[in-house]
DNA sequence: TTGTATGCGTTATCAT
DNA sequence: ATGATAACGCATACAA
């Protein structure tokens, strides 16, 4: 490994004016600059950044942490952090797949000194108590936890699409509608279905226990909530399901009993993944721009960062909106006129 | 920041014996051992990773390079990586989404001196230029970008499972199969194109250039490779594409154009995300266990990094199989009695 | 404008 | 079994 004194000693120059050369100091003379930017660029050199960290105090590093999360939110929100983060020269250390309190405890400590600040994603709440013991001026940007106790935090408007999208089923004269939830504990889940509730009973429909099952977000539970809805005594006309894969599980259920979507059971998703216009019928949901989450987040986090004066915590609500398609029989366009089928970026076809 | 020395101090020992405590060096008594650990448990002691790196010369960081990947294949690789990285007490610093050679490279570059070891996935070889720069005896594993040169590589069997596919499709009696391709300069696109190719050969059917369509993995280039597909003057009787996304938007405009899958078009697609089996009617894919394809790449990675003796680059190929579902027309099973439908992991559900 | 000296927190080497 | 000390590579206060 070729360190600053090889540059120093290969230029003439002392490890100081390499090091400034490299920081672009302007206490440096422009033809030195040039000379030891050279021999850095033939040799190769880069800063060693354990060196640097330890120095500095600083690591241009955020720690990310996030649950046992699967398929399109994972990606589109740790693309959001990472073109972020990229953009202001930070790095993204990432530890992903935490199943319980242990695991999220562990994993904190081990990040200790390696980064400047953390995003933590944990609707289950497993990581609030390795969180209260981080110092109250480390900075901490939580993901879809609710309201923190004395953190940033930011939330996607749960409740206010679950409610918005069951009041519009109940407006197509949809009474008996089901809710297929995502699991307990949740902080998701749980305003999903507060939405979904507080929808039902502003049109003055009693609420059906036997019609509210729980899934865990992922397509097969969906479509066992399905057989277990039409087990019941009441049959649903319209199902909600607190996100898209449940949904697609829940339609897929109702195919192979031979019912119809909309005209027997209306369905209808939430996150409005980039599937389900796509989706035979396509899939009406409340969209979120998932990777702006993880932008905002990012900028939240870099600003408490660089100010490193503690503000007060703030907390913000990304906006949703409905997005209505076929599948709960309110439009009847199909993806090809789906006026939101734009490439979300530049791809690589001919 | 509670430091070694703290710690020391308030157990009245030297900086040194704290050291050895934790790490578990057996020359330090008993008792002081388990004084020091209270000691650095009260004050919530953990070590400075920076001043350990430079110390130790080793960062147990694995740097993680990925191109712009979108969806289930993103998240799922990254679970595999982590997964293993974790177990074997490395955390992961990753660099995602670059569009191009020169982000490839800037993030190349700012991760020396900070990763043990590199995990690099560059399809479209966007990233080989900066990984030749790389000193030879840096561990690096090349994931989906052929066989490298003098690296260790790991790739999915792309061509034998698209070979396989095919040949079943014309097993099925189909002879004007289509093919909707990934992007051009892509290594599993090329490959998968490959098999393809060879697969029609055997069977002594002449390709169709009309038949040959490519799209960028999307689902909306799926949508619209199947209109350019219907505009030329032969009509295929099967769809082969290069992956699932693609695959299924090629689904929904067949089914807005009112053509039904798999009477008038068979379809197949490649990956075998979750979805697959949800869809109507359930997509036919050639199944990858992509996760497994990035714990296989860090097992490798933390092996090559402990024995540092550079053995001779190795090249490993990932298994395919084909998975039958309806949207090929070869059997006739829903969702419901896939034998593949089990969960992958312990749900949240009830 | 440039060089010298110091210290960041830790571990390894040597001494005791 | 434990302590003192040096060194890792870099950035900065201070000297020149």
């Amino acid at each position: 490994m070729v360190t600053i004194k090889d540059v120093a000693r290969e230029a003439g120059v002392s490890a100081a004016t390499v090091s400034r050369v490299w920081n672009d100091s302007d206490l440096v003379g422009p033809e030195t600059r040039e000379r030891v930017a050279a021999v850095a660029a033939r040799l190769g050199y880069s800063p060693n950044g354990a060196a640097r960290s330890l120095r500095t105090k600083g690591t241009r590093t955020v720690g990310v942490l996030l649950p046992d999360l699967h398929g399109e939110f994972f990606s589109e929100v740790t693309r959001g952090i990472d073109q972020t983060a990229r953009r202001r020269g930070f790095h993204l250390l990432v530890s992903s797949s935490h199943s319980d309190q242990q695991e999220a405890n562990a994993a904190l400590r081990s990040m200790r000194g390696r980064v400047d600040g953390l995003i933590i994603m944990s609707p289950d709440g497993d990581a609030q108590r390795a969180i209260a013991r981080l110092p109250a001026t480390f900075p901490v940007v939580l993901l879809n936890c609710g309201v923190g106790v004395g953190r940033d935090s930011l939330t996607i408007a749960n409740y206010d699409g679950a409610r918005s999208m069951v009041g519009h089923l109940a407006r197509l004269g949809h009474r008996r509608i089901a809710m297929i939830a995502g699991p307990e504990r949740n902080h998701d889940s749980d305003e999903r279905l507060r939405g979904y509730r507080d929808a039902l009973q502003e049109v003055g429909v009693e609420p059906v226990p036997e019609l509210q099952v729980r899934g865990d977000f992922r397509e097969g539970s969906g479509y066992e909530g399905v057989s277990r809805l039409l087990a019941g005594r009441v049959c649903p006309t319209a199902i909600f399901a607190a996100n898209d894969c449940m949904a697609i599980g829940a339609m897929s259920a109702l195919g192979d009993l031979g019912l119809d979507v909309p005209t027997d059971v209306a369905v209808a998703g939430f996150d409005d993944i980039p599937l389900a216009r796509f989706m035979s019928p396509s899939l009406s949901s409340v969209h979120v721009n998932i990777a702006q989450l993880g932008e905002r987040a990012t900028q939240r986090l870099l600003d408490a960062i660089a100010n490193e004066s503690a503000s007060d915590p703030l907390h913000e609500e990304l906006k949703t909106h409905l997005v209505l398609r076929r599948s709960c029989g309110a439009q009847g366009t199909g993806a090809a006129r789906d006026p939101e089928l734009q490439p979300r970026s530049q791809g690589n076809a001919p």
